[in-house]
DNA sequence: CTTATAAGTTTAATAATATTAAACTATTAT
DNA sequence: ATAATAGTTTAATATTATTAAACTTATAAG
């Protein structure tokens, strides 16, 4: 079951993330933006501001983002922060050798989520945003090449909602996926065919923590024309994210002793 | 009208602020400090981790704060944080003269809030953590210094609710209080004596944006008997925030242009 | 200066939802 | 192996959020 308060009230601060609210955002503008009540949404805005994650300008009425959500970034996975740094470099080389934009992804219980990304450098680049698609771990690169290396029972976990049928070549059958991530743990690699997005091919390597568990992975996204008219492209995208995932697995050997806790 | 599962949601995310949430928090943990029976709180939850403000560890079942939620720090008022690294410098130099605790103010809407602050150095000393009273502008140094310069129609807005007794000596009566602020208005300072917490003494000066309104005070709290034991005491406390105020004013000068927008 | 328009707020009846308690499952400890 | 503890699911019910309409307030137009 789903609250349904708690769904709208996030949407709406998902909207303060999205859209630009630095000059506050009017109770009309989420209410068109997100099919609400003004009454409804009123009632809302009211309870949020009351715990102080939003706040009413006193004379415009608008809202803004209260100063008490900054503090989640201050408190929010040390860990994470000081992992992300440690592959940043790794990942801007993948980006310099290729090109094509670069996605470090890990997961938060079921969800797959995006830790950085860099977009791609060509005129014709694939361009998606910051990926939080939830379900997409059977469909994308990032997601097969974590899921591959999982304990049967988290991957059960993952895969027992149904999987969406993103572009026509989404592999949505779990008997055909258990194939594909056997195939992907014998190469050491996964890919997306235009799993996800039509055009858009893959390549991902996963990363592994000090338990040799599945923690994250990376990504390079490139428009599937070049892979199929340019047969070394594949290759060289390969070696660059194969080596830099190599790198950033490091960071466990290094900072990490056996039986530490870490979170994504 | 307050929206009850919004309440207990932001209670729930507030907790993972409060208490160390490194290393998850149970459901049972949550519903024992909150008050909430399990199953509505495993509603909440599920709600809450669907939108990835919060995540569920596969195996340990215990919560954690959501990667999501770092980016609200990110986009968060580059301005107030700006405004705060400029401040900063000045906050220490009060801090490093008197020793005792010292906090940069503001407010959103009707709210006062803290930006940040300096701990007292003395063995003897004024404790209280990041304070967020919803309703202390009347009974507070930092409160009162912005109060008193506010519009007319400000004022009423923020002292509309009933003003709550903090201690025996916190101003209730509107009357009073505004006699209080024509003082401060005089004097160009506030005083809280022992009106928020019994045997402290704050000093707080304002703040003034480009368009001369109070943008947000600092603050300089010690214990009581230290004012009343050494009559310079308060002088040196004075001089000092008084010096830091008027240099942290110079913000808006130096980095802002008449009409632009800012937000705490 | 008056009227109109638009945005925000408040209200109270009603429709819809969250809550409850109890049953169930899974995991951990004895 | 059994008990105990924590988490999950369910479906009936009580509570709550929603709705629409009235009301304010602020801004724009005539």
């Amino acid at each position: 079951m789903s609250v349904k308060s708690i769904s709208k009230t996030m949407d709406t601060l998902d909207y303060f993330l999205e859209s630009d609210s630095s000059k506050g955002i009017s109770l009309k503008e989420i209410c068109d933006h997100l099919g609400f009540k003004k009454s409804a949404a009123h009632h809302m805005l009211a309870t949020i501001c009351d715990k102080g994650y939003l706040y009413q300008d006193l004379k415009s009425k608008k809202y803004f983002l209260g100063f008490k959500l900054k503090k989640f970034g201050e408190v929010i996975d040390l860990n994470a922060n000081s992992f992300i740094n440690f592959a940043d470099p790794f990942l801007k080389k993948i980006n310099d050798a290729t090109g094509e934009a670069v996605h470090l992804a890990s997961f938060e219980g079921t969800k797959l989520i995006t830790l950085s990304m860099l977009e791609s450098t060509h005129p014709v680049r694939v361009d998606h945003g910051f990926l939080n698609k939830d379900n997409a771990f059977h469909a994308t690169a990032s997601g097969k090449a974590m899921l591959a290396y999982m304990s049967d029972a988290s991957q059960k976990k993952i895969l027992k909602n149904k999987l969406e049928k993103f572009t026509s070549f989404t592999i949505t059958n779990v008997k055909q996926l258990s194939e594909e991530l056997k195939k992907i743990k014998k190469n050491g690699f996964s890919t997306d065919d235009e799993e996800f997005q039509p055009g858009v091919f893959c390549v991902g390597y996963p990363i592994f923590d000090n338990e040799n568990k599945p923690f994250a992975s990376i990504s390079c996204s490139s428009p599937k024309f070049k892979i199929t008219s340019d047969k070394k492209y594949l290759d060289k995208i390969k070696n660059s994210v194969k080596f830099s995932a190599l790198e950033i697995g490091k960071y466990f050997k290094k900072t990490r002793k056996k039986g530490d806790k870490h979170a994504a």
